[in-house]
DNA sequence: TGAGTATGTTAGATTAGACTAATTTTTTTC
DNA sequence: GAAAAAAATTAGTCTAATCTAACATACTCA
């Protein structure tokens, strides 16, 4: 409902971060979430703040952090976005798994719609036409 | 020879703009750099301050904004990424030339060398198999 | 050669995202 | 059930990058 903040690189990961963490309504704990992240508790609870007032997650009193259902789709998306790049570096261009999760990560921030799909398209057909 | 200030995201698209911008030893003026970066010149001046101190580029008093060695070194680098991103969303994956522009810009910075090699080697390889 | 315009520079404010340190709330454990 | 530990929150600081507005320098041309 809110749209006064917006979406940045920064509030993307710490969304996909929350996605990755979360299995069935279990939600994530802000320390947990700042170490994943690898930043100060108070950096996370700043990012929770934000991702709450853009009603992407909520959060139970000194308690954990729930996706939304638009925080859910939006997680996704960007997990989607990290996973097809991914695919795409260790597997058709045989990038070590250690850059290939580095520059993906990186990478995520910039995929329009457009480049999307098209690389999904282009990966899947790749891989299942070489399979070895 | 100045460690003290650290490459960003931002300082490589000046850096970029720069050496696009610049035909042998012509140098740069911050009003073009500005406008070419979308930024007040303020901003452009400040960037052009930080990459003075990296020892990238040079300025004559109240004047044009030349490349260094390691400037030309660097911004070529920068540069490279940029149209080898681009040459494999327009070519490869067959993406608008808009979309290809603005995500390759997006993209350019979270490649690392490992995967600019092995992108090279696969677009080059893919579009000298399939010339259409 | 001097007035007016261009361009470059500086100063000061703002915003986002990080940090540390201190505080509050909750949970654990004896 | 109270003391200790853990977790969440708040307050205040820092840095990078932007902006606007004011100021300084250089250029131009009548």
């Amino acid at each position: 409902m809110d749209n006064s903040k917006r979406m940045t690189q920064s509030s993307e990961d710490y969304l996909e971060t929350i996605y990755n963490n979360t299995s069935q309504g279990q939600g994530v704990s802000i320390t947990l979430l700042s170490q994943k992240m690898k930043v100060a508790k108070a950096s996370a609870h700043n990012a929770v703040d934000k991702l709450k007032e853009m009603g992407l997650v909520v959060q139970e009193a000194y308690g954990l952090v729930h996706l939304t259902d638009r925080g859910e789709a939006e997680g996704k998306k960007v997990s989607s976005k990290h996973k097809l790049l991914y695919k795409f570096l260790s597997s058709v261009l045989n990038v070590s798994h250690d850059t290939a999760e580095k520059d993906a990560c990186a990478m995520e921030h910039a995929l329009s719609a457009e480049t999307v799909q098209a690389l999904t398209a282009f990966v899947n057909e790749y891989t299942s036409r070489n399979k070895d």
